[in-house]
DNA sequence: ATGAAAGCGCTAACAC
DNA sequence: GTGTTAGCGCTTTCAT
């Protein structure tokens, strides 16, 4: 049914092979052949077949970007990033979302079948790298978020520590000494909130304040509407501060409803950073300071280590940390 | 390298086929002959070549599914539930993203590799269903959000001139009679948005208002920043009404901030309402009145539609119209 | 119920 | 510079 290979060679009277170089711009073709099987490649309508050429090669041109859940935001993004970056290589991006739970992990990085993908970027949930590097041997990974085991895992990642403290200082420079942390989750803290609570609460030392563990408001999951119910809950139970550092953005947009239907002015009662600066942080009221990753950098090491690999280099994991910044808007506003 | 088919067999002592059977799950199999492949399959920790099945049955397992941007909420929605239809359906999803122009949308559609997936979704944003159908002939289509033209080509939406009458209709129970309209296209307006301004001006004109076309508030592009910016302008320029239907949710949460950052107060001076039901529409202060299409049944009747043409139908295109309701909340509560 | 062999569409040695 | 041919890993008639 299709126009194959073989039909263009036979149109145009030459050798598939010709044909072969033509279509994948093989350097040593003369002109005018070139020309003559180009017009066949046209008049045939010929595309050709990735199945047949991936198999040949044994490159899929096919990358797994698995996390959570694309509705989040942030993985949104990464996505969209992700995928721009791929492009740029010749790749595309194959979707897998793990929901956030183990088994939704494990499915993902245990695949049944192989040679689908010629290797994987994820941002683990639950999973440690350990299980990881385990579980998924026959093609290269590269883990976001999460400092991986050093087997064969490369990972990328900002320093969540360092993030925190940023955050936090900025909120203690407005004179805040009460500062809450929002946003963690209530059962099993991932890495990643327990990164930043460490941050959180080394820059609250560096100044003097012994960190009040009544100051942690974890929240159900991380979606707004659970932010909201977090901070609501706990301030209808007394609880009072005039700092708050959120774990991402959904928990401060969360919070930013939970303090403003309470009759709490923002930032004048209680200055609030979020994280991850989403689009969304422009446009809530009053706006959102966020920590903001490199998202560019951070998608263009992930894939420049994968590739790498892909292409056979076979060292030790590395380890690498992109820039962040603070953007800094109404919720938190800069201080000279 | 990796353990291949043959070796399977080699080590079990039987040929291909019988591998191939169990692997398949192939009824007429003998149950010890079945447990014998089946073990020889565990030791070897054999997965089937993806490619090498694909090539053989011409069936890829995947699906593209083609919008403008995944960091737009509703079109994250989308891929969520068409991954998890497609999932259920033991598909994969690709992702395409446009950028909502007409040469992304081309480049998506006039794929220059054949074989990659089996059947597309798309919801375009500007090239033409006509066009849709004309360059992508190798493959079937199903089009979301737009009625297609009957050639091939398949497509699902809600209704959106019913749906903007709803929403409208709503707006004037409140007893409001300056209904804007905000955040569609200020260039070249969309398929989409003319519809929903239809369905605006029906149910205007049902109540005896006649639609003021100064009450049209277009916006740059889809996000929240642009209908803050589009909003907020037209209230400087001296504008007022007192009720207002955005296009979607963005275009209302942009409006909101405008609003409440010029010291309006929602509801009480402007009743408002979004549309897609995005998650942030529970947290927004106040949260927003949305349109809520039954996603679900939209993605589960497109991928209905796409995999009857995949196993051979090829009739006229179908148009389906999916339902939607309206979820009432602070913006514009339910009226008795 | 199981085996043998012919492709699926393409690439890559290797020859000419 | 171009043609020949042998696979890539799997499914699938067709035999047995």
């Amino acid at each position: 049914m299709a126009v194959r290979l073989q039909d263009v060679a036979d149109y145009a009277g030459v050798s598939m092979k010709t044909v072969s170089n033509v279509v994948r711009d093989y350097p040593h073709v003369s002109p005018k052949m070139r020309e003559r099987v180009q017009r066949a490649i046209d008049e045939l309508g010929y595309r050709p077949n990735i199945m047949g050429r991936r198999l040949a090669t044994g490159r899929t041109g096919l990358l797994a970007l698995a996390f959570a859940d694309v509705r989040i935001p942030y993985f949104a993004e990464l996505a969209q990033v992700v995928a721009n970056e791929a492009e740029r290589r010749g790749y595309r991006v194959l979707l897998e979302q793990t929901e956030g739970t183990l088994e939704g992990e494990r499915a993902v990085v245990s695949a049944s079948e192989s040679g689908l993908v010629d290797g994987m970027v994820i941002q683990p949930s639950v999973m440690n790298s350990t299980e990881l590097a385990q579980s998924r041997t026959d093609i290269p990974i590269v883990v976001l978020g999460e400092n991986a085991a050093p087997l064969t895992l490369d990972s990328v990642m900002v320093d969540n520590v360092e993030a925190a403290r940023v955050a936090t200082r900025h909120v203690l420079a407005h004179g805040r000494r009460r500062i809450a942390f929002a946003g963690h989750e209530e059962t099993g803290t991932t890495r990643t909130s327990t990164l930043r609570i460490a941050g959180y609460q080394q820059a609250l030392e560096e100044a003097g304040i012994i960190p009040d563990p009544h100051l942690l408001i974890p929240s159900l999951a991380v979606t707004a509407a659970n932010g909201a119910r977090a901070v609501g809950a706990a301030l209808d139970a007394g609880l009072r501060f005039d700092g708050l550092v959120c774990r991402d953005d959904l928990a401060a947009i969360g919070a930013l409803r939970a303090l403003e239907e309470r009759g709490f002015r923002v930032p004048d009662d209680v200055v609030i950073t979020g994280w991850d600066n989403t689009p969304m942080t422009e446009v809530t009221y009053p706006s959102l300071t966020s920590i903001a990753p490199d998202m560019r950098a951070l998608a263009s090491r992930a894939l420049d280590m994968l590739f790498e690999r892909i292409d056979g280099y076979d060292g030790m994991g590395r380890h690498e940390l992109v820039p962040f910044s603070l953007v800094t808007r109404e919720s938190a506003p800069a201080v000279e």
